[in-house]
DNA sequence: TACAATTGTGTATCAATTACACCTTGTGTT
DNA sequence: AACACAAGGTGTAATTGATACACAATTGTA
């Protein structure tokens, strides 16, 4: 937690290293246990959390500022991001403003300023990651999203926003590779697709078609330790998934 | 054509009025006779073209700073705008910068900034539009997609974005009702498919799936003139497209 | 060893897409 | 006025893809 002063400092500091006006936002998403999650934060006097987030370097392109920004919350080098929009409401950022308005002059107050928020939204083996609080958080931890928190100023608005990218994007972008773990079972994976989409999928459909992509190796071992049959593992086939998404995984479902 | 002075005074007026560090940067769509068209200008003293953009007021929603932009370009008020990416690499507008670099001092001369540009991309009836100059640009006209100028900067990557996002967002954006005239015909409209997705569809199958949609108003009228058969004439039924949309059209092409 | 729960595989039906043919209509030509 | 031409309008058969559903196999546990 900061001392007044420590705050000053860090805003002087951050007018100088970073772009005015430009902020970056992070929806990051992982799966666990069958449920999906997105990566939150919870600062010290609130209640509501908010998404990982941060500014630009004055000579940093944007796709490596994201990359940073998550390193520092995740410990993760090589993430997969994509750009989803851009929040440029001019009001989006009203209550943070005004709660430090008066704490600093205007020219020094890095938080004072007007912010447009890039928005990423990343997709991470649950596993790899090690949530890392920032320099205003309690915690930093993984949220259920049937059990989300209330959100800090517009961050709601940006992640249903990342939420419906991601689904339209489902059929065009690497999601179950990037999701999943290396190894996993083909209801595991149906799970993801029901979580994302929001709907009940038949199991032996589902599979039939999978299949039918071609994308998936099918390993020699099975999961043990379930209380039931035991199923088999799976691998992605990265080559020809990416193959395939260029045509998109035809015909939505 | 502006003089040293009336330069200096348009930076210096520009810092006052616009945020720094970001701008605008539109992709605008037209379609005529059976061709895709984008707005383009050119400067005075410059080989390559450039795509309509501007700044963004200190207090402005980012949409409304496009639509402001565009409605000085094109003369339409509400014109159908879709934001699809964000330029952010550091030395995007290099040439730029350094061509202006020496003309003022730093804190003044706003082209000499660094810009992440928000691209958005347009749609709109042809005959709607008024292609009119910026203070930058000798001429402001409509170029045929398969006849493109050289590009400035990097808006040949800012176009081509834009057009493979209107491909991946045919099926769930009302592309038909914002790029054709009230009224067409069913080959006016395959011509557009065509275009836009770069392949042959067959007339009497695409005719059928159109129809399928339901969202088309037949209408009494046929379009005469031609050296054949007069087509009937279509309008679309926006109630129905919208409805449809948000499903996306079935599978796609 | 029988049971419950879950996985693996197959098939019949229905809907959608594709490929292709023939007739109609407006214009210009003889 | 008759005709050819080119483009538009409409229909149907064949193929492919999606959906619905059933039964056998495997695992840990009662």
């Amino acid at each position: 937690m900061f001392t007044k002063q420590q705050l000053e400092d860090f805003w002087a500091e951050a007018g100088k290293i970073y772009l005015n006006h430009i902020s970056i936002d992070c929806v990051v998403f992982g799966f666990h246990e069958g449920q999906m999650k997105v990566l939150m934060l919870k600062s010290y006097n609130e209640e509501a959390w908010y998404l990982p987030g941060g500014f630009v370097r004055k000579r940093e392109p944007i796709e490596n500022a994201a990359d940073r920004i998550l390193k520092e919350r995740t410990g993760i080098d090589e993430i997969f991001l994509q750009q989803f929009h851009v929040f440029g409401d001019p009001d989006r950022s009203k209550i943070h403003n005004e709660m430090y308005k008066n704490m600093l002059p205007e020219e020094q107050n890095f938080f004072g300023q007007r912010f447009i928020s890039i928005g990423y939204y990343a997709l991470v083996d649950f596993f790899n990651v090690t949530p890392t609080p920032d320099d205003f958080s309690e915690v930093c931890t993984w949220r259920d999203l049937n059990d989300l928190p209330k959100f800090q100023l517009d961050h709601e608005l940006i992640f249903r926003k990342a939420l419906d990218t991601l689904r339209l994007q489902l059929n065009y972008q690497p999601i179950g590779y990037n999701l999943m773990p290396k190894e996993f079972t083909m209801p595991e994976l149906q799970k993801l697709y029901e979580t994302i989409l929001d709907k009940k999928l038949d199991r032996r459909n589902f599979q039939r078609r999978m299949l039918g992509f071609g994308i998936l190796n099918k390993l020699e071992e099975t999961r043990k330790g379930g209380a039931h049959k035991a199923p088999y593992l799976y691998s992605f086939d990265l080559e020809n998934y990416q193959a395939a998404l260029k045509e998109g995984l035809k015909s939505g479902w």
